[in-house]
DNA sequence: TAAAATTGGTAAAACGTTTTAACAAGAGGC
DNA sequence: GCCTCTTGTTAAAACGTTTTACCAATTTTA
């Protein structure tokens, strides 16, 4: 068996304690001895245990990442980026990501996710939606939590969010750039607090514009944004103003649904009608036109939510920071009429 | 705080061990005090802490997955994806992952995996060609691993790898069918025994349809397989080899170099010169045009890399299996010539 | 110079489990 | 009716750390 501090502390004729006392930088420490310590554990290749520590520490180095189970799958590269971006950043910081996904109908006596229930994070990460049942069971055991692309709106947690409004400003003034007045807006579930951003910047690039908003453009009646909803909601919004001739969709998933049903319908993108949508997936670039856009860093949402739940790992008092994370218009094929050869 | 054991041992009235064998069924336990502990349990909402059970169990758990640093960036989907396998299929059988990478260049005194020094991994995945020093350290701390995508040919450890030899017919194959006759082949290190074995099965596939095979088509002294390296082994072959009709890339970065420096000779693609490439990677669909490739399902090779990992630690006796995970030929514009309209 | 404070260190308790060894109580064999 | 086996249970040791409470020696204060 390798060595443990029970060795080293007769190695270099000292006690447990004070070994202890020098892998944890205790200053109380005399350089004399905290050499000869270092000497005796080096000379033995001496590196604590972490079960052994956290037992009575009740530190784990690992960070919880939870979102739900249609969030993390090999169709879904949003919240997967995310993710890696935690792991990115978590291999900096010297802990370890635990993931797991639950249920979307999270029911209060739902079974919690293992580590929770093993003692086995300090922190937990939300991504995405996370059902409220979900919360209220993290809430009562006071585990620190960082949110992230989501947020409680009464509650005061910290977040790390996407600049969602500026992100719709960007999209629909590209749009009233490229000469559209008739533009549309479709998204899912309005309540969603990222949704509902969106929609508010689009609506204040209108204002900012003079263009009268018009509810007949907006088709919020979708619970899920993703690709039969795009389709379903751009049916309804060509039926209700045929006239329409540019389209804000709240993501790329729902953008790509519309897409397919203004092509179905003969519609020609973007002289017809222009789409852009949000997020800026892969799949943006493998259809014909490709998807303009507004691009999120999806690596620095995890990068920045390690950060901040680092921060709150080591600090006495509560935070409850929000953290924008900025977006970027990118201009396809969707919106930009090509140049006649 | 929350219940230990110990309040479920006097709650069911019973000892601390006689919990402990309830926890692991242990059948020595009549079903009357079984009954009575599990009530006891349920009524507190106790749940064993990973660090307690860890600390003299000798289990975490955990399962650790390493790769070089260069194999784990936001350019690099291939191995993330592998590693997205393993997550899927770990949360499935109730481990976590914690992933690490160390420098290419790792020393025998280099710094070891944290999780490996903390002793807090029940194994090791090993994704991609990871630096013998590395490995002496794992071996002789007698840590199960299994590797993905790579394997030490001398030795005899337990491996799920990609059917490299059917990939490289596949491809060759494909050409030929193709009506190409001059087929090229370039790789990186044919140490690797990866493009070793994609080179064997183009080899196969000539033999096979009676076309000799000729050094000169054949490059394969770049060390690293990326486009960079690709550009460089597609100038050299069309130099050595002007009358070449098509290439085989082992692998889709060195193809997607390759590309690149064709469109920029101003060859065209394929009637020119036919390409293929290999892992199906994101970007074969974003280049114009499209690369042809053998598609590797990458999380399948997580999975298998997970499933075999458990039955070695579930296992008393050693297991050394190697997995063939299959590939697919996928077509695309860079080998099929387009119907003229 | 005595009392108080500081410095550098230690023994022992605690963390929450599993594992080991031992032990009653009852069953079966002779 | 004594011995041996089984069955079911337990007390205590072990796992490898951190934390707590205390102590001796030195330095500072009054």
């Amino acid at each position: 068996m390798s060595a443990t501090i029970k060795d080293v502390a007769k190695k270099a004729k000292v006690s447990i304690t004070t070994v202890s006392m020098v892998l944890n930088n205790n200053p109380k420490i005399s350089e004399a001895t905290r050499q000869k310590v270092l000497k005796a554990i080096q000379e033995l290749n001496y590196y604590p245990r972490r079960m052994a520590r956290g037992l009575v520490s009740r530190k784990t180095g690992n960070i919880g990442f939870i979102l739900t189970e249609d969030h993390f799958s090999r169709h879904e590269p949003f919240y997967t980026r995310i993710f890696l971006g935690t792991e990115f950043e978590a291999r900096e910081l010297e802990y370890y990501i635990l993931l797991t996904t639950v249920p979307p109908d999270f029911k209060p006596n739902s079974r919690l996710p293992r580590f929770i229930l093993e003692r086995n994070v300090d922190g937990i990460i939300l991504a995405g939606k996370v059902p409220h049942a979900l919360m209220q069971c993290i809430q009562q055991r006071d585990i620190p939590v960082v949110f992230v692309d989501y947020f409680l709106p009464d509650e005061n947690y910290p977040a790390v969010l996407i600049d969602n409004i500026s992100g719709g400003l960007l999209a629909t003034q590209h749009l009233i750039k490229c000469g559209r007045q008739r533009i549309g807006f479709i998204g899912g579930d309005i309540q969603h607090p990222s949704i509902y951003d969106r929609y508010q910047g689009y609506q204040r690039a209108l204002e900012q514009n003079g263009i009268p908003g018009q509810e007949t453009l907006v088709v919020v009646d979708e619970p899920y944004p993703d690709r039969q909803s795009g389709y379903r909601a751009m049916e309804k919004l060509i039926r209700r103003a045929p006239d329409v001739d540019a389209v804000f969709a709240c993501n790329d998933a729902m953008a790509l649904g519309a897409l397919q049903c203004l092509k179905e319908k003969g519609k020609k993108i973007p002289q017809d009608i222009a789409l852009i949508g949000f997020d800026d997936v892969e799949a943006d670039l493998t259809v014909d036109p490709s998807l303009s856009t507004i691009r999120v860093n999806k690596e620095e949402l995890g990068i920045q939510a390690i950060r901040l739940m680092i921060e709150i790992l080591n600090s006495s008092k509560p935070i409850s920071r929000k953290i924008l994370v900025p977006v970027e218009l990118v201009a396809r094929e969707s919106t930009c009429i090509p140049e006649e050869v």
